[in-house]
RNA sequence: GCCCCGGUCGUCUAGCGGUUAGGACAUCGCCCUUUCACGGCGAAGGUCGCGGGUUCGAAUCCCGUCCGGGGUACCA
């Protein structure tokens, strides 16, 4: 059976690119029947972050990833926070030493500091001289007595190749000589990265390790500690970096990369995971609009590819559009509603239709129609806000290029007159009434084109040149709104 | 410096020894149309990083080279 997991350090807020990890492990687990585990690497006490866990995994329920295993559901092989595991780290590094695998290092961070700058100085390769691993155990022990602090290390092979095959690169091959006395547990008795998560991924029995590229080069070290261990390792796939558009590992100065950030501007989970999936991935072919389940039963480890992409934001923004289309109306509101009442993004909170907004949401079917009406026309879920404005503002804000042109149209006056009197006393409005109205205006007035007739309506009544059909706006408005629309058009188009 | 991994239109990609190198986003036209979008059609954009081989034939295989990225921590 398939077991994948997904590692993070809760240093932060995930990424785009380390969430795509999460979801290309989730996706092959899906795929084959498999399990996905959550396994949170919190050794790093120093960096730790507030919040972080928490982010972590809101990021997942964002994008659709659920876990089986892992915080908050548990699973057989709690528990899944390495820092909750200490002792065993520590035993089996004990054993290491015991077999000979590892040793303890007692040199200091201000000598290992000094070595380096030596190397680099004489342009040597830099790494961990070994001085510790030929140290007499006598004198080890008497070290140990005197209660000098201390780190253990893997003795990695003085010679001869490490050799791994890589999913999507194949073999790949590293001289032992080359490769550091990897710290395996740290002087306040922690592991590091490379022996927790050896020792989690072999007792969590993961299969495949699907990882980011960055850790290629450790893992010739986790070969050596696997075979120390007398474990046999997992398949490892490591996947291409995500890159910003300057061509460098996609980080925050290059404006928004947290997964969480999109979701504060207004794009669905759905659309994200779909579109970041895309690098680095192709289910073949021509496909390219999927969704979530799409992508688990179209998921293959041979997809993936091994050259890092650039994120393209607006590849994304149309990607968001489609789905968005996809919604029915139900879920369009549901989102656009949820979406309004938890974003922080201040961009977003200081326009001025913000206020009007949440307002109109409350009429729940009244407003789904008008989200309706905008749903082909918009990319973001915050784009609701300022596209549908007019329909639940009492006094429309007018576009003044639009008045200029269209109020002082000769026949606007008169135009908005003949509506005003046509509405009066009616109630319900349907579509094919406001195409009839306006077909009935054109013909009073004597107007050449409806277009005449529409775009001057059109202005009195939302205040742009653009947006939904004009009758399917002017039905879902009613002829109360529309009325006091139109008066006070009259009053703008001045003395006749 | 040393090690490793990459390299197909601006961007994401299909391709796995024989294709007029296909698709998508973005760009530009045209059509649809009451506007804006959506949708449809079309155009432009690639000497497959470069140079050598291998082969009847190479984007596809091999070597070299250049460029880019990653690693080189008691961080993950």
């Amino acid at each position: 059976m398939v077991r994948v997991r997904y590692a993070p350090s809760p240093t932060g807020s995930p990424h785009v690119g380390n969430i795509r990890t999460a979801l290309f492990n989730f996706l092959l687990a899906r795929k084959e029947g498999g399990k996905f585990i959550v396994r949170i690497e919190d050794t790093d006490r120093a960096r730790a972050v507030e919040g972080a866990l928490e982010d972590i995994l809101e990021s997942l329920r964002w994008l659709g990833i659920e876990w089986d295993e892992g915080p908050e559901v548990g699973g057989p092989h709690a528990p899944y926070f390495q820092s909750e595991r200490l002792s065993t780290y520590r035993e089996i590094a004990d054993d290491l030493i015991a077999k000979g695998k590892a040793y303890r290092c007692f040199c200091t961070p201000e000598e290992l500091e000094k070595m380096r700058e030596y190397q680099r100085i004489n342009k040597l390769p830099t790494g961990y001289n070994r001085r510790c691993r030929e140290r007499d155990p006598s004198e080890a022990e008497s070290l140990i007595a005197a209660g000098t602090p201390f780190v253990v290390r893997l003795a990695m092979p003085l010679d001869g190749k490490i050799a791994f095959s890589d999913s999507i690169r194949g073999r790949v091959e590293y001289d032992a000589a080359l490769i550091d006395d990897q710290v395996l547990l740290k002087a306040d008795g922690w592991p590091t990265y490379h022996l927790a998560n050896v020792v989690d991924d072999h007792r969590e029995e993961i299969t495949h390790v699907i990882r980011g590229e960055e850790w290629i080069s450790s893992t010739p070290k986790h070969i050596v500690l696997y075979d120390a261990l007398g474990w046999t390792p997992p398949i490892f796939v490591h996947v291409p970096v995500i890159k910003g558009p300057d061509g460098s590992k996609l980080s925050k100065r290059h404006g928004d990369t947290r997964c969480l950030d999109y979701r504060e501007k207004g794009y669905l989970g759905a659309a994200v995971a779909n579109y970041i999936a895309l690098i680095g991935w192709s289910p073949g072919g021509d496909r390219e609009v999927m969704s979530l389940e799409e992508m688990q039963d179209a998921f293959s480890l041979h997809g993936l590819q091994p050259s890092p992409g650039v994120f393209d934001i607006t590849k994304l923004q149309w990607m968001n559009g489609v789905h968005l289309r996809n919604l029915s109306p139900d879920e369009l509101y549901d989102s656009v509603k949820a979406f309004h009442e938890t974003s922080q993004d201040e961009e977003y909170i200081k326009k001025p239709c913000h206020r009007s907004f949440l307002k109109g949401l409350q009429d729940r079917e009244y407003a789904t129609r008008a989200l309706v009406l905008e749903q082909e026309r918009v990319k973001l879920l915050s784009d609701f806000c300022e596209a549908c404005e007019f329909f639940f503002v009492n006094e429309v804000s007018i576009d003044p290029d639009a008045a200029a042109k269209w109020f002082g149209q000769p026949h606007a006056k008169s135009l908005y007159e003949f509506l005003l009197s046509e509405l009066s006393g009616r109630n319900a409005i349907s579509v094919e009434d406001c195409d009839a109205l306006i077909g009935k205006a054109v013909q009073q007035l004597g107007l050449e084109k409806r277009a005449q007739a529409i775009h001057p309506t059109r202005v009195a009544l939302t205040g742009k040149t653009f947006g939904p059909g004009l009758f399917e706006l002017m039905s879902l408005l009613g002829s109360s709104r529309m009325s006091a629309r139109l008066n006070r058009a009259i009053e703008l188009t001045g003395p006749r």
